[in-house]
DNA sequence: CCCATGACTGAAG
DNA sequence: TCTTCAGCCATGG
């Protein structure tokens, strides 16, 4: 329970408000929270939150719909699959049709 | 303080 | 679209 929790709490309540079947980037989620210049620390809140299924991590890709982070999870393809579960469609470890499924918290979620 | 790492992004070729 | 490079900044050694 430290401040510097106050970063990852706040990645992760945007990552838990992304809609069932959407995807957002690491980019529009550090945006959202004022550090547009730090896209690479979401990422790294999302490393710090590796187990904790309450966070839809699997829904946070790169800005090209890329799931860049797959090798995180549990199973190399765990996070493919959720998504497919949720009528995405993957193709080379990236989203197909990844503008109609983005989510950005900025225009959706202010 | 310096250095390395990283689930990123944007620009250039 | 791909590759490469530089900027970004939190965390850890």
């Amino acid at each position: 329970m430290s401040k510097s929790e106050n970063f990852f709490e706040k990645v992760y309540d945007v990552a838990k408000k992304i809609p069932y079947g959407r995807v957002t980037s690491y980019g529009a989620i550090a945006k959202y929270l004022g550090a547009a210049k730090s896209a690479r620390m979401v990422g790294w809140a999302m490393n710090a939150c590796n187990g904790d299924e309450t966070i839809p991590a699997h829904r946070v890709v790169n800005r090209k719909g890329m799931i860049t982070g797959k090798h995180h999870f549990s199973g190399i393809n765990l996070m493919q699959q959720l998504l497919e579960s949720e009528g995405l469609m993957i193709k080379n470890d990236k989203i197909v049709n990844f503008e109609a499924t983005f989510w950005n918290p900025s225009k959706n979620l202010k």
